[in-house]
DNA sequence: CCCCGACGTGCAAACGATTGCATCGGCGCC
DNA sequence: GGCGCCGATGCAATCGTTTGCACGTCGGGG
């Protein structure tokens, strides 16, 4: 900026001026000034000015990889939502700073704004971490979190209706004749445990009692999911459906049931979670309740954005919605 | 840092120095310090360092956006890839600044550059765009870019083996017998070409011609595949196979053949290329050529610290590997 | 002719960290 | 006892921008 400003003849505080569009300045200079910088290919140093006005553009998003329930970042329903997130931050104007942290230690996140990299944090996944998120809220931290929302919250959550979307894929199951539906995942986890809520309900409303048999309690992992599922065959327990909590344990239980002989969907029916890219694809195409990612991650920022400027935001829920595919077309006919 | 000096009764010197584990300070400052700053949870603002130090642990990682062939962000290759660089550049201690931007205007991933934001850029996706690629690389904007080595390339790249990729599948489409094979991609691009040219070697080397009535010159678009699909089994083009240059344009391939009442692969065989992750969960399970994207990252991440430090680097081509499913299984009986 | 306002510009002080150099107290050595 | 050295610390300049304030010039009105 100094060269700039003694080629122009001018001081750098007329450069500055002239850059960020002051009115202060002659027309004529400005021209003289942004023609240089062009010239020069200059662009203004983003530390110093972020330093001096104590502000950036930039948006921190967080997906924790938690060493118990290993989900990792190439979960492709993360990805989904990290791209969504991108689209979303391009088009408000904003940078996205995209990191990994161990979910033991969240608060690292925290860091992030204190060193006044970020100016907020957008964490995929709540996870068990209900405590420290709200403990960082309470710390100011401007953060926003895909996940459901629970008793206490203190910080903002947008998610899709977990309850809703437990009760479509069971009622949809149910509706089909099923009878002894096999739930795959951990209710430990907040999400799971509203999808579960929606599960129990609908079997209720339907006459039936939940079965502890047929809960195959695992985290967010395909080789977990598999070796539950493995189990429940081989230990000869009766079931004609799987609802699993996403689409990749879903696909692990197809797997699965292949191999022990068992078809999708006559004699098992399977309904997954997300509809992730291939879940239209996969052998049967699999039936799943869908995650709007696409608005998700507008309705993430704009949460953030709002939270950043101060504004008191209440938690969003997002609409779910059924597809059904052949992997549960009308088992034994019709 | 001010108040910790205070509070410290030190400098605000010795505060640095301390938190930088300078030899210069005594123990005991350095722990009065340090129990301060993790008390006030002060962390350093990180642009106040950039701007003195003159250098960050950013890297900028930029998806362009086409408008032309607009594969989105949202193509599952890139997400993966994304996923993969997170995980590489965490590992080595390193801020992902991701990006979209437009192919069009690519300089403007310099200005993260020139600005001071990030150290390096790592481009995912070659597009037509070697000239700007190379400009960049002649401004000394430290870059390194997902895609295919060509001649007269000032930047480096680092990529699969597209030659070695195409042939590979075209070679097992032949082994099966087949002789009319289909090409899906638009070989300008330069990757594309490469696959293209293992394609023709291949079949050249069978004794037979390549034959332009068989090449289906899209962009990566899954719609337009569909339509040049759809136009070749109308138009009645006679064909007994095709090698489709991603995954996803695989995956509307066969579902037009589908459409179209030809049957993969006793019809038609079908390969891929990429080996996302739903390649294996298609209907059939698709044959394809995987790309190596763990180790893309880690060989990206590294080509580029190189590229900062100063050594020149010669672009890297990396082993690529054809995966057999279903989709290719020997058309008519064996 | 003088005064005053408007306009364009420059000066200099921040922002928060780092670091070469100066300082200072204490200690050992001659 | 004075000298010099060493270890620990402080001083102050510096990085590149922004911005409140002051300054100079010009023109118009009284």
């Amino acid at each position: 900026m100094a060269d700039i400003a003694r080629m122009a003849g001018v001081s750098v505080a007329t450069v500055s001026r002239a850059l960020n569009g002051s009115p202060l300045i002659s027309e004529e200079t400005r021209h003289r000034v942004e023609d240089l910088a062009r010239s020069l290919d200059y662009s203004i140093n983003v530390s110093a000015q972020n330093l001096r006005l104590k502000q950036n553009r930039t948006i921190a998003v967080v997906i924790p990889y938690d060493q118990v329930s290993r989900q990792h970042i190439s979960d492709p329903f993360f990805l989904a939502m990290v791209g969504s997130l991108a689209d979303a931050l391009t088009e408000r104007g904003f940078d996205m700073l995209l990191s990994r942290v161990d979910a033991e230690s969240l608060d690292s996140a925290a860091r992030v704004i204190n060193s006044g990299v970020a100016i907020g944090v957008i964490l995929i996944g709540q996870w068990r971490h209900h405590d420290q998120l709200n403990q960082m809220a309470a710390r100011r931290v401007p953060i926003v979190v895909w996940g459901t929302q629970m008793a206490q919250q203190l910080y903002c959550s947008v998610g899709g209706d977990n309850v809703a979307g437990g009760a479509l894929a069971t009622q949809h199951l149910l509706g089909l004749g099923c009878r002894r539906i096999v739930f795959v995942g951990d209710p430990q986890l907040p999400e799971v445990s509203h999808r579960h809520r929606g599960y129990v309900e609908s079997l209720q409303a339907a006459g039936l009692k939940p079965n502890a048999r047929l809960l195959v309690k695992v985290p967010f992992d395909a080789d977990a999911a598999r070796a539950g599922i493995a189990r429940l065959c081989e230990q000869g327990v009766n079931f004609d459906a799987v609802f699993a909590c996403s689409d990749v344990l879903a696909s692990a239980v197809m797997q699965v049931l292949h191999q022990h002989g068992r078809r999708v969907p006559e004699d098992v029916a399977v309904v997954g979670y997300d509809d992730i890219e291939w879940a239209s694809h996969s052998n049967p195409p699999l039936s799943t309740v869908r995650q709007p990612i696409a608005r998700a991650g507008a309705e993430l920022v704009d949460a953030l954005l709002q939270t950043i400027a101060g504004s008191r935001v209440t938690p969003r829920t997002l609409p779910v919605e059924l597809v059904v595919r052949a992997s549960t077309a009308r088992p034994g006919g019709g």
